[in-house]
RNA sequence: UGGGGUGUAGCCAAGUGGCCUAAGGCACCGGCUUUUGAUGCCGGCAUUCGGAGGUUCGAAUCCUCCCACCCCAGCCA
């Protein structure tokens, strides 16, 4: 999968957002759009993130901007550069590129405090004594407004000389504020005099010690478009009431440039969750092995799995971009993920539940190699060969001792294809004590070598196989929804919606003798199952997708 | 009468007064092809746009009222 950049989708999307910056840019606003994704990095990247990360390059790239990759790294309290480090990685797997372009808000803390003191100076801010407690109570609820702070009169001399203190160390952390003065009795609760900065005594990834006064989200991000030159601030829904407070922000300081923000809704998934706290809580819980576990909606659980970004990218131009809450169905992903697999991954062989099988009419020995095409969908992609011997492993759902009218697939007295090998028939079932089938005795037709009758006889069903004496042995693992039901959480706690099933391990798993040198990380598709990832663990396969299964369907039907 | 949003098929989502008796994708249902019951191909799938009124020759698109759902009362982002 070296041409995993290409996408499968090539017509461009088109949204709201895109019909703002193409208007803007029509109207002459600006003559280059610059735009950026702002993760916090308290967490790992999610699905939620990468349709964020889609958009926002994507945009650069569609229309000749640039994006910058900023790290709104403004509470130290629950910021590390283990998350600095991933986020970077999975931004670069999911294919984009922010050249020079990497921002910290925290380089602008310098200038960020210069420009609280403008704003206090203007009379536009104030120091704050009141407790987190009393502030809450000031600030009245949703349905009444507002009282003002007994220190919201404090003279503009007064507030600088304490908010220098504030700086300096001299206070404990919780103990002031410095706040906004706008209006206590807005409707909008982010206007009744918002908080701008904190004192916190905390090490911070980058600043260290040099700080114990940060500025919030509201304060740092806004003015870091600004001095970033960013013209379309794009952010999910919840922030549609702090524009307000953004526009505010921006209006009152000597900011070199009028950033704007517009906001869209937020990605949600069937069966998964997409929240860092959730997420989050799933490691801390060892409810997953880690954030990179196949069954977590993060970048690199899904790079693990071994869904292609390509495929990633595809989904969010499929999804698209709008302000309705919505929720998409897994099966849409999956469909990404299957498409882009069908045209790129090699096949190969591979027999999840091993069924011995004993070609009674097959000279002893070493056996022959068969050419196998390795992607039918892909003549560069040629073939390979594959070892057949007297005795075989095939999967053992593809063997019924009373085969039901629609199983058309191996049974007593049959005649199966085994995939560019031969027609084989059964003629002996072979069980323990207890009844199970353990072993099956054929005979084969030299005469079909390759897979095709010279007489032009027809079979129903064409077996994958694996020479036993040839096969690698491999654990496979099968991943499921990580949650059972489709909205996890809508009736009680969502952890009680866990999917015990999401996780099945196979062992003794037989493969083809060329899957022993696969590289780790590389998906290829076990031929009639499904799409499978070598782990970095050596010896583990991991499922990324089945393939799509119309005879389990209407198995599970009756 | 707190503020801000959203409502188009099972799930997403185009559409911005007349080529809309409403794109496209996913899902689903048929049929054909097939050395993967995969893929591919063909066909089906909203006389209707949250509801009710109104404006207009003409409305999913404009107006009015109503209904439903989501977000906001962190010194989180």
């Amino acid at each position: 999968m070296a041409e995993n950049n290409i996408d499968a989708t090539s017509e461009a999307p088109s949204d709201f957002i895109r019909d703002i910056v193409r208007g803007d840019l029509d109207a002459g606003r600006h003559t280059d759009i610059v735009t950026r994704f702002p993760p916090e990095p308290n967490g790992y990247l999610h699905m939620g993130h990468a349709k964020s990360i889609c958009l926002n390059f994507g945009l650069a790239g569609e229309f000749g901007g640039r994006c910058h990759l900023r790290f709104d790294d403004t509470n130290p309290a629950r910021e590390e550069q283990e998350y600095i480090d991933a986020i970077m990685e999975d931004v670069r797997w999911l294919g984009f590129d922010w050249g020079t372009h990497l921002y910290y808000a925290s380089d602008n803390f310098e200038q960020l405090y210069a420009w609280a003191e403008h704003l206090i100076e203007a009379g536009k801010a104030y120091v704050d004594d009141l407790s987190a407690e009393d502030m809450r109570e000031y600030r009245g609820t949703l349905l009444t407004s507002g009282r003002d702070s007994p220190y919201r009169t404090r003279t503009a001399d007064e507030n600088l000389d304490l908010f220098r203190r504030m700086r300096a160390g001299e206070f404990g952390d919780g103990t002031r504020t410095l706040r906004a003065k706008i209006d206590m009795a807005s409707g909008n609760i982010n206007l009744r005099d918002p908080v701008l900065y904190r004192i916190l005594h905390a090490d911070h990834p980058r600043t260290h010690d040099a700080w114990c006064i940060y500025p919030n989200y509201d304060f740092a991000h806004g003015q870091s478009d600004a001095i970033e030159g960013i013209t379309h601030s794009v952010c999910t829904l919840e922030f549609e009431d702090h524009r307000p407070l953004y526009d505010w922000l921006i209006e009152n300081l000597p900011v070199p440039a009028i950033p704007h923000q517009y906001e869209f809704a937020r990605l949600n998934m069937t069966h998964t969750v997409l929240s860092k706290r959730r997420l989050m809580e799933l490691v801390d819980g060892g409810h997953v092995t880690g954030w990179d576990d196949p069954r977590m909606p993060t970048i690199s659980g899904m790079r693990r799995r071994g869904i292609p970004a390509a495929a990633i990218r595809d989904f969010a131009a499929r999804i698209g971009v709008s302000k309705s809450n919505a929720v998409q169905e897994v099966a849409a992903l999956d469909a990404c993920v299957r498409d882009y697999l069908n045209q790129r991954a090699v096949r190969r062989m591979a027999v999840l539940k091993p069924l011995k099988v004993v070609i009674e009419n097959y000279p002893e020995g070493d056996g022959e190699m068969l050419d196998a095409i390795n992607n039918p969908n892909d003549e560069s992609a040629g073939s390979r060969q594959v070892p057949f011997a007297r005795e075989l492993y095939i999967e053992a759902d593809d063997f019924m001792e009373e085969p039901p009218k629609k199983f058309f697939r191996l049974g007593p007295g049959r005649e199966v294809r085994l995939r560019y090998a031969y027609f084989i028939t059964c003629t002996d079932v072979i069980k323990d004590q207890a009844g199970n089938v353990t072993e099956l005795r054929c005979t084969y037709d030299p005469e079909t070598k390759g897979g095709n009758a010279p007489d032009g006889r027809k079979v129903k069903a064409t077996l994958h196989w694996v020479s036993a004496a040839h096969a690698a042995d491999a654990e496979v693992r099968l991943y499921d929804h990580l949650f059972a039901a489709e909205e996890p959480g809508v009736e009680g706690d969502y952890l009680s919606d866990l999917n015990p099933d999401s996780l099945e391990v196979l062992t003794g798993c037989k493969l083809e003798p060329s899957l022993a040198d696969l590289a780790p990380g590389e998906t290829v598709q076990f031929e009639r199952l499904g799409y499978f990832c070598r782990d970095a663990d050596a010896g583990v396969f991991n499922r990324t997708l089945s393939l799509r299964d119309t005879w389990a369907k209407a198995k599970s039907k009756g």
